[in-house]
RNA sequence: GGGCGUUUAGCUCAGUUGGUAGAGCGCUUCGCUUACACCGAAGAUGCCGGGAGUUCGAGUCUCUCAACGCCCACCA
């Protein structure tokens, strides 16, 4: 054991473990297993991204749970998988062809489609590996991806069942509208930002008469869509012009004024231009009033090449074209104004490109109907949230659930299983390409040329991934619902809110009991990570730097209950990488002191009393701990853990080993409790820690320590009277040690320390401790003295610890003025508690309504007080006094 | 417009049923004592955002105000 490094090096621990647990399949779940089952499917990362710190906090975090589970007896399945990622992927490829040049178009659709596949499947093992590198304890044999045949296979199943139903239809709406992706996207994926812009006021002049009514709008590029001008019907600026018409601008149209509700009069001038193909209020409006929509932008968001638009703007980008329309309007005397004006601009989640509201024909999901079940399961707890707040989200979210737009005109993705005939234009929605037209009998038959947004194979995921519909692995039965999904607050409508509903249509359960929800990964500043922003920090540089097991550490640290956001820093992660290696060294120091010991239990009988002590300490943290780790406390547990093995084990409990290892009588136990409590640690550590607690584990057991059983709260080690007693103790240590260091009394010359103490119970505490004090505050000799003395030794530093006093005699050393300026400071914070505590006493109230043992305390403290303070002015007199 | 979150030590943040505040980092002073300087020892630092209320007692519960942040809706 002696040839163990000095410092802990993660990158020889870490790479090797892995791997020892991967040869040995510890991580494969059995579908067959006897045991309760513990089941977490991964939240897909994209097939492009690389591992980022959200990753790996919600990583860590699952590994936790998984890990913990596993060692508490559950059969566990972790598994782990990755999304395709619809446009964000296709964008990816585009990006590349762009490099050389070419697009999609160029390559055609199956070429195309072979690309990416090849680039996917690619990146989706690295991101795994990377998910590796944090120590993730998943089933790599169970390993899924979005569009592999079996989860495409639960997409057109649930496709062609909600279709029959009627809960999918497909049918011209407006959608908000990407130009750059040249796809619809949903409601959630529009992000609106505030921008500055301005409020255009066009005068449209009368056919009829002279003069014009003057509109306002933001986007003038799409008056040449215009049906209809209208105003409010009881604008009384306006109700004489209804039913007049107006002429377009620049293309001489006619378009008549109309009279509707919705319009408001206080907005701009009160007068609206009515564009139904490129706006949703103005498609709302046009229906009702029998309009027909125009068109005059294109899919990519240029200006149409039809009649409706002048020449000279056909094929313009949509911002080229609004210049040349004010300039035009402008010469021409019809742009009366331009007003600034801040509003919400829509934008692409995805590419961040300003939206248009397109009217186009699309496929919908008719959600009010399924979310009916998904807001009951908060009532009946089939579904809970952690913290509890999101569930309101969530029911806000279902409460004003929309028909979702699930129809993307991208190529990547799962393509929509609707098939149309040649001949007859018969649409047949079904699993597989039917052979010929079932109203025909054409065998011309095409399918439908757009895909599924993303996030449709993504709510299925829970179920997709254990084989439905099928049922033959035996997975869904033992492994779903599965127990809790950990992830992000940002995609809780995305995805959480969509599995839920899913779960509930197609297996009639919710897809999970849990939902963990934590804060998002800032920096320190806290600002969101971007990579646009260059804020980000690469956890695979962490774990470079620092080691797998602090970067786990520490994040596991951070998080909170309530799901704050977390700032982060570089050098936060030392915090972790810290406690690793005194993790590594204490348990060097233990493996190096076990020689000549045997392999049998603790001697319960011939315990000292810090054995009991920490013993004590060491059940009460087991039990804590599955109290923290069963209900989602990640940093309670990982304080905890932090606390008792640095702030019991190795500062005390080790160093009072040391002792106890030179006394021949007390040796072997003690080199056997030693142990006992380093495995112990090691084992509520590993779910946290896995690399180190499994090195120094292998390097005295031959089995791994995956499965050992999780340490418990065992009351046979509850001992209040040693803890008792080593308080004692340590107050007393404590105390010389501040005596020491208040007198500049070098480390060299031994103290005296005379303890002044009833005969009683105090007496037989000191005694059993004296020898601990004695060496770890460097005192030369401890005598216990019975009763408090009559006059306090003079020239001592003294001090109270309960009713004892505790006397150094400094003959010659001791600073009079330092001590009585010492004594006086301590007089004056007793003095001030005393005053709130005597204040609490004397009201009758409090004695009337406070529980009986808050005033027993109240009261024993008081005397307390009053007994040390008599003490310090006794002493302070004969300190004066000499 | 609606909703949510945050405000505690110089910094970053904990604080689970109300009993008189903690950690890490930083700072000060010592120290290479049979693991560890990625260390050990001793210390300093807080009207727990402001105000009001409930209570014997409030960082913790209620109301209110303020600042910052986020989400949803949305006006052409």
């Amino acid at each position: 054991m002696e040839n163990l490094a000095k410092a802990y090096n993660p990158h020889d621990t870490e790479g090797k473990i892995y791997k020892y647990w991967e040869d040995n399949n510890f991580f494969r779940a059995d579908a067959k297993s006897k045991k309760e089952p513990f089941s977490i499917v991964i939240p897909p990362p994209n097939v492009t991204g690389v591992l980022h710190m959200g990753h790996a906090l919600d990583g860590t975090l699952q590994d936790i749970l998984i890990r913990y589970k596993r060692m508490k007896g559950f059969e566990v399945l972790w598994l782990p998988g990755t999304d395709h990622a619809g446009i964000a992927t296709q964008n990816v490829v585009e990006k590349e062809l762009r490099k050389e040049g070419k697009t999609r178009y160029d390559l055609g659709r199956e070429k195309f489609l072979e690309i990416t596949r090849d680039w996917a499947n690619n990146h989706r093992s690295r991101i795994l590996e990377q998910f590796k590198r944090l120590g993730a304890s998943f089933d790599l044999t169970r390993e899924r991806f979005t569009l592999d045949e079996g989860c495409s296979k639960a997409v057109k199943k649930v496709f062609v069942t909600l279709y029959n139903e009627g809960l999918i239809y497909k049918g011209a709406y407006i959608v908000n509208w990407c130009p750059r992706c040249r796809s619809a996207i949903s409601d959630i994926e529009t992000e609106y930002l505030s921008e500055r812009g301005h409020l255009w006021e066009l005068a449209y002049p009368f056919r009829d008469e002279f003069g014009a009514i003057v509109i306002a709008t933001t986007r003038p590029e799409t008056m040449f869509g215009d049906v209809a001008v209208a105003v409010n019907p009881r604008d009384p600026r306006y109700s004489h012009l209804i039913g007049k018409t107006v002429v377009l601008p620049m293309i001489g149209r006619d378009i008549p004024i109309i009279a509707d509700e919705a319009v408001e009069m206080d907005f701009g001038t009160g007068a609206l231009k009515i564009t139904p193909a490129h706006d949703p209020n103005d498609y709302e409006i046009g229906k009702k009033h029998g309009f027909s929509p125009v068109w005059v932008m294109d899919e990519e968001g240029k200006m149409s090449d039809n009649a409706y638009v002048p020449e000279e703007l056909r094929g313009l980008d949509r911002y080229v074209a609004r210049e040349k329309i004010l300039e035009q309007l402008k010469l021409q005397g019809e742009l009366v104004r331009a007003i600034p004006h801040e509003h919400n601009v829509g934008h692409c989640q995805r590419c961040n490109d300003t939206i248009e509201p397109y009217l186009s024909e699309q496929w919908f999901v008719r959600m009010k109907p399924l979310a009916k079940r998904p807001v009951e399961a908060i009532n009946r707890e089939e579904l809970n949230f952690i913290p509890p707040r999101w569930a309101k989200i969530y029911l806000d979210w279902m409460h004003n659930v929309r028909d979702w737009c699930i129809s993307r005109q991208l190529w990547w993705g799962h393509r929509i299983p609707a098939y149309y005939c040649d001949e007859c234009n018969e649409m047949m929605v079904c699993m597989e390409q039917p052979a010929e037209c079932r109203k025909c009998g054409s065998s011309s038959i095409t399918r439908d040329t757009d895909v599924l947004d993303t996030w449709f194979s993504s709510a299925l995921w829970p179920f997709s991934t254990m084989g439905w519909p099928d049922k033959q692995s035996g997975d869904l039965e033992k492994f779903y619902p599965t127990s809790v999904l950990v992830t992000g607050f940002d995609i809780i409508f995305f995805w959480v809110a969509r599995m839920v509903v899913m779960g509930y249509k197609f297996t009639d359960k919710s897809p999970f009991e849990y939902v963990y929800i934590h804060g998002l990964i800032r920096d320190e500043k806290g600002r969101k990570m971007s990579k646009s922003s260059g804020n980000t920090i690469d956890p695979l540089e962490i774990i470079d730097k620092y080691g797998t097991d602090a970067l786990r550490f520490t994040l596991a640290n951070l998080v909170t209950y309530g799901g704050q956001d977390i700032r982060l820093s570089d050098e936060r992660f030392e915090f972790g990488r810290n406690f690793a290696n005194k993790i590594w060294n204490a348990s060097r120091f233990v493996l190096m002191n076990l020689e000549g010991t045997d392999d049998r239990p603790v001697d319960t009988e011939a315990l000292t009393v810090a054995d009991r002590w920490v013993l004590h300490k060491y059940s009460i943290v087991a039990g804590e701990l599955d109290k923290n780790f069963g209900s989602f406390r990640f940093s309670e547990a990982a304080q905890l853990l932090y606390d008792f093995f640095w702030g019991v084990y190795c500062d005390w409990y080790v160093e009072i080993a040391k002792i106890q290892l030179q006394n021949p009588q007390t040796k072997l136990n003690t080199q056997r409790v030693l142990k006992f409590l380093l495995e112990g640690q090691l084992k509520m550590l590993h779910p946290v820690m896995p690399h180190i607690t499994e090195e120094i584990w292998l390097l005295n057991n031959k089995n791994t320590i995956t499965f050992e059983p999780f340490p418990v709260y065992e009351p046979l080690l509850v001992n209040e009277p040693a803890e008792r007693r080593m308080n004692k103790a340590i107050d007393t240590i404590k105390a010389l040690r501040n005596i020491r260091q208040s007198f500049n009394i070098p480390v060299s010359s031994l103290i005296k320390a005379r303890i002044y103490c009833d005969d009683g119970e105090d007496r037989e505490d000191f005694e059993l401790t004296a020898q601990y004090i004695k060496e770890l505050a460097k005192a030369g000799r401890i005598s216990l003295e019975s009763g408090l003395p009559e006059r306090i030794p003079a020239r001592s530093a003294t001090v109270m610890i309960g009713s004892a006093l505790v006397a150094v005699p400094l003959e010659g050393l001791i600073d009079l003025d330092k001590e009585i300026e010492r004594q006086n400071k301590k007089i004056e914070g007793l003095e001030k508690e005393m005053k709130s505590l005597r204040a609490r006493v004397n009201s009758p109230k409090f004695l009337e309504n406070a529980p009986k043992d808050v005033i027993l305390k109240t009261k024993e403290r008081i005397n307390e007080i009053e007994q040390q303070s008599q003490a310090i002015e006794d002493l302070l007199k004969s300190l004066v006094e000499g």
